[in-house]
RNA sequence: GACCCUAUCGUCUAGAGGCCUAGGACAACACCCUUUCACGGUGUGAACCGGGGUUCGAAUCCCCGUGGGGUCGCCA
């Protein structure tokens, strides 16, 4: 494994490059608003033929997991959203960091300070009483004329950067607009600890530059980071890039998102039966607009984002849409592919049937009436595994009548090609040799065959579920 | 507490000073279609946070409130 990873910026003549990155830190899985700021900083990146790179931000060793590195990858996957660069990992270039910081360390644009931890708390909690905003106060900053405090022995310093301390830092944020904050307000923050590794939003800036990332899209709350790393940029005599952020995604209910409530990961999604273009959909949709269209794909959907058109205020996640967004596109879904799903839900269920019926023959019927797989496969499962309907059902709809009726339709379905023409024609002979209307006698059997009242039409339930199923079901009748 | 961001139907949003009698979508409701249940179709109700300005004219610009959110770590 290289243990230095110099990205050289792609450096154009004429044509503007856009380089976008997605910089997640592995403590967790990929949830819906990190796939939003994913799927916006790779459509920006598409949009302009640029490059969208994926960088893994794992310095924070006691909560970095390889699962939750997995999780992000499969997250990403399954959305579609490919990288051209990377995945890169910030624990594999801790020696540029280092190189870094001796340059700055030389530079003098930052210091070591060997405050202590519990000094630094002390100083913390006094300017908290004092109803002070908690911060550094500058006494291991050389300056002119300044006498250092004593070095203390036994351990080892920090190293800090050398903030501005007058004047505002300001930007045009892509989504946000013009954002200023003076330089007073911020302090020198740490970029090594005292075991000398770096720390995020110095590593950010190092990569941001080493990449040669032009536009960084991430969410809000990043806000309060970009001044310190816009300066840290300019000490490094760096590019400033375009900065873009995104406002969070409340949960349904209004409420912020958090592991205990309502962020779950988009592998969830899968699981919960949505289709991948449904949640791209939604989420492309969920903060960002196109005038009036609300349904397109991804093709459609870079041709489209621009920054802006992405709200400045956060937005509340509605399953509804979600849902009806996925409803719409199972009915446009290949039913080979509905079918795939049909078997890969069912046989987690332990439904391993792979004769006959066909799975996708099934999806065919059933892909216009549900809004997620998992219903999908649900309506799949009765032609599979032969159903039992509750007592209740068989009393109200396998009276006698109806059982002498479809005793006909039984030996008429014995002589009949199941075609969904044919199967229909019997349907209507039986209607005629009893007199019962079309309802007394579809309702019934659909309670006989699937267990339930209801069904696509049942001539085409018939046909997918064929001859010797569909006869055995009716000679176990009750 | 300080700093920063933010505010249009229940929800996502359109809206760049007159095109706004504020549009679309989801959800809700009604009706139609129907072989049941869905799907689908048609229609209805539903919003510019409050107060001051600026302007001939404000949802749109400015200020002040108020509500919501974010950040103030040797986390990212």
């Amino acid at each position: 494994m290289l243990a230095l990873l110099i990205i050289e910026p792609v450096m154009s003549s004429s044509l503007p490059v856009v380089r976008t990155r997605f910089a997640p830190s592995p403590t967790g899985y990929l949830h819906i608003g990190g796939a939003r700021t994913a799927l916006f900083a790779w459509a920006y990146a598409r949009r302009h033929g640029g490059q969208f790179i994926l960088r893994i931000e794992d310095t924070d060793v006691a909560r970095s997991t390889p699962e939750a590195v997995q999780g992000i990858l499969d997250g990403m996957q399954w959305l579609g959203l490919a990288h051209d660069e990377g995945p890169f990992y910030q624990m594999q270039r801790m020696e540029r960091y280092k190189e870094v910081i001796q340059q700055m360390l030389a530079a003098g644009t930052a210091y070591q300070c060997y405050m202590a931890k519990e000094e630094l708390d002390d100083l913390r909690a006094a300017q908290e009483a004092r109803k002070e905003k908690p911060r550094y106060d500058g006494r291991w900053r050389p300056e002119p004329g300044k006498t250092l405090p004593p070095i203390p022995p036994g351990h080892n310093p920090v190293v800090r950067f050398r903030n501005p301390t007058t004047g505002v830092v300001a930007w045009d944020d892509q989504v946000k607009g013009r954002i200023e904050i003076a330089n007073a307000e911020l302090d020198d923050f740490i970029i090594a600890r005292a075991d000398g590794t770096p720390t995020y939003n110095f590593c950010v800036v190092v990569d941001d530059r080493d990449m040669g990332i032009t536009h960084v899209i991430r969410g809000d709350d990043h806000v309060n980071n970009t001044p310190r790393q816009i300066n840290l940029l300019q000490a490094l005599g760096a590019p400033v890039p375009r900065y873009g952020h995104l406002s969070m995604i409340l949960g349904d209910d209004g409420t912020k998102l958090s592991k205990r409530h309502g962020a779950v990961s988009v592998m969830q999604y899968d699981e919960n039966g949505y289709l991948p273009e449904a949640v791209l959909n939604y989420l492309g949709r969920l903060g960002w607009s196109h005038g009036n269209e609300e349904v397109f794909l991804m093709a459609q959907f870079v041709e489209w984002f621009d920054l802006d058109h992405i709200t400045s205020s956060a937005a509340q996640f509605n399953t509804e849409k979600l849902n009806w967004l996925n409803a719409h596109y199972l009915k446009l879904a290949d039913d080979a592919r509905l079918g795939a799903e049909i078997r890969r839900r069912l046989s987690r269920e332990g439904v391993t049937a792979t004769d006959c019926p066909d799975a996708a023959a099934i999806a065919a019927l059933y892909k216009d009436r549900v809004q997620n797989l998992n219903e999908l496969a649900d309506c799949a499962h009765p032609f599979y595994i032969a159903p039992h309907a509750s007592a209740e059902l068989v009393a109200q709809h396998l009276t006698d009548a109806a059982q002498a009726a479809l005793a006909d339709l039984r030996s008429r379905l014995a002589r009949a090609d199941f075609l969904p023409e044919v199967l229909g024609k019997a349907l209507k002979e039986t209607l005629v040799a009893t007199g019962l209307k079309m309802p007394q006698v579809a309702i019934p059997l659909r309670v006989a065959l699937l267990g339930q009242p209801q069904s696509p039409a049942i001539d085409r339930v018939l046909a997918v579920l064929g001859r010797d199923r569909t006869l055995e079901r009716l000679d176990r009748l009750p």
